[in-house]
RNA sequence: GCCCAGGUGGUGAAAUGGUAGACACGAGGGACUUAAAAUCCCUUGAGGCGACUCGUGCGGGUUCGAGUCCCGCCCUGGGCACCA
């Protein structure tokens, strides 16, 4: 060793290590190896231009540490990765630099390869693949199929945001104030064809389901939430003096003799046939002026209500009341049946509706039968007894909406019933960059699945997929890919030309790691059954009701068509919090306006310079591309290594909670590893310390073994936890003790115990320097492939213990005792203390409580 | 408006109901150096010469003891589909 030992040199390191690791296949994992298995996963990315920021380093950084340090404690660990490279913001940044996606993608794809493994990331790359590549898609298509063939795939008409100059259909995300974010127009609505997927045949179960996982509180109740479950009764009303009838759900039926009107939604099919000539005008302008307004805009809470009566009464079946019939937009045709019954009484909704219109309010519930004619002042939804209610006055409220559903149901005009929020899963996209759907139109036999045996259907390979403004997919515009035959009757049909959306790909990925080189299956079920279900699944809360409802309602479709054995794919789910980045606004000019929650308009920050400085302001915000705030690993890596970046990222907050990037930190981990460099290399190590441990220790090579020991406990179950920060703060206070070892010129069995035990629990952390110091230290090969040392409680144990003393909860005095001190013997020393002593003069002891090994408080007065 | 997280020094943060501020960053002082960098040592919640006092968003409560538990507020961040 003759090169200075007082810095490493990371640059060199990292690329040495990394080099051997590749050449080793060290990270590869077969089903074969000894141990139980774990499947340690990471949301697979979308690949853009912008490479990787620090913040995605948060989410790969500690489920590496993780992952290698499951493996080091004896499990065959799979983490792989793979991209999620299809979807409209490809094909939009595509259009936009004239370039292709499929050129565009590997580039990218390649670019973040580089920079996961700059970092040093264990990914096992035999297993990567890619969502756009035929040889993946064939299967997502495949998938689809079976969907189709259990009937749980449907076209339907829905409509979409349509841009009439750009005459295509734009995402939500491409609509920004009701106008087109290109070219300024007000999109409209237009109804398409689409596909759908019946999540709601699952509702039930991917809500039961969620009791079971080992997610945070607070992403299942997302879910739940999201999920909608509620219970009520659905029930039959006449439109007065004419054929028709609608329907109604409602979860208060007690409430039903409070009903005094009734609310459709715009779009509700009766509403044209049942309005009145003299209203006809009104209603079709306000229809109108609902369905140019966004479904957020009409949630909006501030929002005054508004509504039309349409001059048409319906009759109450409860008593036969004859109510009107209203339109308005707080009514939603997606969710229940379009169609409420509206009780001002005891809904807050209804209750502004019925005062801003001089509509009838009734009390049909109070607490006691006694305030029955109490006028409200507002809606009381509270549950007590039903009022004004014929017969049923005087009864609870939840015994009359048990016995009004046996009433409707025997009837024969409603049944109890239950209903989720939860929307079928829209699917299609007319966009070229994304999996076709794989089914043929043809005109005799009708919808026709593409057999299996031709999957996958290509995407074809073109130049041109600019939009066909007429709202179809640009592949509608390629005659050989559309112009095919019917595989039943064999003439001439057409393919289906919408593609699928991205979260098609990314619903089931997490099985084809299982097997992905399979060109039979999607997977093989026997590797499947062995790896899966996920056992630690890593990512952003931003997928909690999208992607993570719709894995979960594959996974299940699978297992009831008998392909894999469980349900439910991700067992645990860990959520790291988001890097923020300081990102320039400006404040709007006079002619521009801002949308709720906005505060300013976003600016390059190259752009800064050339804006007054007083119209300029920053904010905290995640980083992103399209925020211009990316910063890289790669200038990290290049400044300190990719340890030194690694030991921030974990070091830096709890991995949950969001960060403001700062890289002033980054020096204190670098400082941190050249501190560990110095004392493991500095120092005499003897490989053979494990013979020599019986000797006699001194005290401080005593309370140094038990630093030791205590430490590697508490960094084994910090990583297990998810506590990264705390895990590293141990190391460094486990360093600092050693130092303080070296420093008062201590040298024995017990350091070299220290470090050996230190650069192994090192390595799941900072693992190119430990393998560098594993090397420097004698020893042969990687510390991944080796196992972590099992701490010794004995040894770990404190001989002696601080105890604190209070005097009335008050800190006082602290006793230094062994540690197996009693009891009793605590409560002599503490009164025997000369602080509790002064503290208690004059007053009298009337109580003592003692907590062995932690505290005495003395009560006094 | 509803739902979910949070609120602790100059900063990031730590703390099974039991010594608030571990571990770091930054700052100040010192050693080494011609000097700087690096490294090492000391100080660093506020007030007070001190004994001590005060201090975890605010107000109550439970407890021998509350950052932690309960009730009521305020503020910040995130999510949202007025869900009947």
């Amino acid at each position: 060793m003759s090169e200075p030992i007082d810095k490493f040199d990371h640059k060199e390191i990292d690329a040495k290590w990394q080099k051997r690791w590749r050449e080793a296949e060290l990270f590869k994992v077969t089903e074969d190896a000894t141990g139980p298995k774990s499947y340690v996963l990471d949301m697979f990315p979308y690949p853009s231009g912008a490479g990787i920021s620090v913040g995605h380093c948060r989410n790969y950084i500690p489920s590496d540490c993780y992952a290698r340090f499951m493996r080091m404690r004896g499990n065959n660990v799979l983490h792989p990765m793979g991209w999620d490279a299809f979807g409209q913001p490809a094909e939009t940044e595509a259009i936009k630099r004239g370039s292709h996606p499929r050129e565009t993608v590997p580039k990218y794809v390649a670019n973040y390869k580089r920079q996961l493994n700059l970092v040093g990331i264990s990914f096992d790359w035999s297993r990567e693949f890619n969502s756009s590549e035929p040889d993946y898609y064939k299967w997502t298509q495949w998938i689809f199929l079976l969907l189709y063939k259990r009937g749980l795939a449907y076209r339907s008409m829905a409509p979409a945001n349509w841009c009439p100059q750009e005459k295509t259909v734009l995402a939500n995300e491409e609509v920004q104030g009701g106008l087109c974010w290109r070219c300024g127009s007000r999109v409209e609505k237009r109804d398409l064809p689409q596909w759908f997927l019946k999540i709601t045949d699952y509702a039930e179960r991917l809500l039961h389901d969620l009791d079971g996982l080992e997610w945070s509180e607070g992403l299942k109740m997302m879910q739940r939430n999201w999920i909608g479950r509620s219970e009520g009764v659905e029930f039959e009303m006449k439109v007065d003096g004419t054929e028709h009838s609608f329907r109604v759900f409602t979860t208060r039926i007690d409430t039903v003799f409070g009903m005094t009107f009734c609310v459709f939604a715009p779009e509700h099919p009766l509403v044209v046939r049942i309005t009145t000539d003299e209203r006809r005008a009104e209603v079709e302008v306000y229809a109108k002026r609902a369905q140019a307004l966004s479904e957020i805009d009409r949630m909006a809470t501030e929002r005054e209500k508004s509504g039309v009566f349409t001059g048409a009464y319906a009759i109450n079946p409860a008593n036969g009341a004859r109510v009107p019939i209203w339109v308005a937009d707080y009514v939603l045709m997606g969710y229940g049946t379009g169609a409420i019954m509206a009780v001002p009484g005891h809904d807050e909704r209804d209750f502004e509706f019925a005062k801003k219109y001089g509509l009838e309010i009734r009390r049909v519930i109070a607490d006691n039968s006694s305030l029955a004619d109490v006028p409200l002042e507002k809606a009381e939804p509270a549950y007590g007894v039903m009022v004004n209610a014929g017969e049923y006055s005087g009864v609870a409220c939840d015994e009359g909406q048990r016995r009004l559903g046996e009433w409707f149901e025997a009837q024969r005009t409603g049944e109890r019933k239950v209903n989720y929020r939860l929307r079928d899963w829209l699917i299609s996209r007319q966009r070229y960059w994304g999996c076709p759907i794989p089914m043929i139109h043809c005109p005799s036999c009708g919808m026709v699945p593409v057999p299996d045996t031709d999957l996958p259907v290509l995407l074809p390979d073109v130049d041109n997929y600019q939009p066909t403004g007429t709202g179809e997919s640009p592949l509608a515009a390629i005659p050989e890919f559309i112009n095919v035959n019917c595989p039943s009757c064999g003439g001439a049909a057409r393919r289906e030309t919408d593609t699928m959306a991205g979260s098609a790909c990314s619903s089931w990925y997490f099985l084809r790691y299982a097997d992905p080189k399979n060109d039979q299956a999607a997977f093989d079920p026997a590797k499947a059954a062995y790896w899966l279900p996920v056992d630690c699944y890593v990512g952003g809360t931003e997928h909690a009701v999208g992607h993570l409802l719709y894995a979960r309602f594959w996974t299940k479709v699978l297992q009831d068509a008998g392909y894999i054995t469980f349900g439910e794919p991700f067992l645990k789910l860990m959520n790291q919090g988001s890097v923020l980045g300081l990102t320039p606004f400006r404040k709007p000019r006079e002619n521009e306006t801002l949308s709720v929650g906005q505060e300013g308009i976003l600016v390059r920050p190259e752009d800064v310079p050339s804006i007054p400085q007083d119209q300029v302001f920053w904010r905290w915000e995640r980083m992103s591309k399209s925020k211009g705030n990316v910063v890289t690993p790669d200038e990290m890596v290049e400044d300190f290594g990719a340890d030194s970046l690694r030991i921030y990222e974990l070091f830096v907050a709890p991995f949950e909670m969001n960060i403001q990037w700062s890289s002033e930190g980054m020096q204190g981990a670098n400082r941190f590893l050249n501190r560990v460099w110095r004392a493991v290399l500095g120092a005499k190590f003897d490989r053979e310390w494990r013979s020599k441990l019986e000797q006699p220790f001194d005290g401080k090579a005593k309370s140094l073994r038990q630093k030791t020991h205590s430490s590697l406990a508490k960094v084994y179950e910090d990583i297990s936890g998810f506590r990264f920060n705390t895990a590293v703060a141990a190391m460094m206070e486990w360093l600092n003790e050693l130092q303080d070892f070296q420093s008062s010129g201590g040298s024995s069995a017990a350091e070299s115990e220290a470090i050996e035990c230190f650069v192994r629990a090192l390595s799941p952390m900072a693992p190119h320097l430990a393998d560098e110091m594993w090397e420097r230290l004698g020893f042969s090969g990687f510390l991944l492939g080796d196992r972590l040392i099992d701490p010794d409680p004995a040894v770990a144990k404190a001989d002696t213990v601080t105890i604190a003393v209070q005097v009335n909860g008050k800190l006082r005095s602290t006793l230094e005792v062994p540690a197996e001190t009693v009891g009793p013997e605590l409560e002599r020393l503490a009164l025997a203390d000369q602080k509790v002593v002064q503290h208690t003069d004059g007053l009298t002891v009337r109580k003592v409580i003692v907590v062995p090994g932690r505290l005495v408080n003395i009560v006094a007065s």
